[in-house]
DNA sequence: GAAAATTATTTGAACTCGCAAGTATTGAAG
DNA sequence: CTTCAATACTTGCGAGTTCAAATAATTTTC
């Protein structure tokens, strides 16, 4: 075994600081949805990405891909998003391997519903706490580790919605 | 319902960026050490958060502080790593309530055997990827993010032994 | 000094997720 | 045109986490 390339000063100080930040900030969020809205942080994250998507409707694939999870989790939670009738899942004609989630109408009402309360979240958890020149410097700072982390191929789909922290 | 305070562009753009590396360092670092250890990240984090404690034993309420974790998180873990034999845990006779967890002879040759796969990994997924600065800038910029979410009080105890990724 | 509140930790049940295996359906090879 | 491989997704099982409740020991209160 070689001896290994350990963490100088610096890094390891960043390595602790990217490990407090990705205990605390999923663990808040799940929190917080799960309190006031019933969901999980990655349920709203698909019903999220499925209030911006063109139709309200994506592939499975492409769903588990913008939310950056296995077509494995997508479906457990497909299943349980569909059973509350939040969306539908219907075979595509063409190909009748693949399958269409969509947003339904409660669906759609659940995440609007949802949103205030969690961007009110973010907001106290995160950005209250920093000023616009700390928000700005991280944001940068924070670009390269995130291209290292992010597979590189995006067979992605038209965006343009809500329900994201974004406006409405 | 007051209309909520939305999020401006770089704030958003931050957000989602931290979402990705919440979302994917944890996943990634699971599962090197699932599949080389044997071992959760958090339980790598007990094992190494012993390693470096004096006498190689706290109290399991300082354990579960300086693990970021809940006690109920931290007795599940604890009772797993006694069963492997890596930990023991025996009451306090000053206060029989508390107990301390003890890190095995088995348990030490667990971490520092452990230690420089889990190094390596953080390297080539995060260390590799970015320059000296960008280190040292993102290390900088993610402070204060760090200061808003960890809790004020600290019933820390002594460091400095091995198995983080610091040197050995 | 007994009852009540607090502290330290454990336990059980519910739930989510990852992995491996399973089911269709489509495409490629021969 | 049949066989084999690849694609799209689902499902069952196991494992870890959380929440609420339980246990147990100490300290406080009246």
């Amino acid at each position: 075994m070689e001896t290994p390339r350990w963490l100088n000063e610096t890094e390891l100080a960043l390595w602790m600081r990217l490990q407090v930040v990705s205990e605390y900030l999923p663990a808040s969020i799940d929190a917080q949805l799960r309190a006031d809205a019933g969901l999980t942080r990655y349920e709203y994250h698909v019903l999220a990405m499925l209030s911006e998507a063109e139709g309200r409707s994506l592939p499975m694939s492409t769903l588990a891909f913008v939310t950056n999870g296995s077509l494995s989790r997508l479906s457990h939670a497909a299943r349980r998003l569909e059973q509350e009738g939040w969306i539908e899942r219907t075979r595509v004609p063409a190909d009748r391997r693949a399958m269409i989630a969509t947003l339904t109408d409660s669906g759609w009402e659940k995440i609007v519903r949802s949103a205030p309360g969690h961007v009110e979240h973010v907001r106290s958890e995160v950005f209250d706490h920093l000023t616009a020149e700390q928000v700005a410097a991280l944001e940068v700072a924070i670009e390269p580790l995130v291209q290292a982390l992010l597979p590189t191929e995006c067979p992605a789909e038209g965006m343009g919605g809500v329900a994201h922290p974004a406006q409405d």
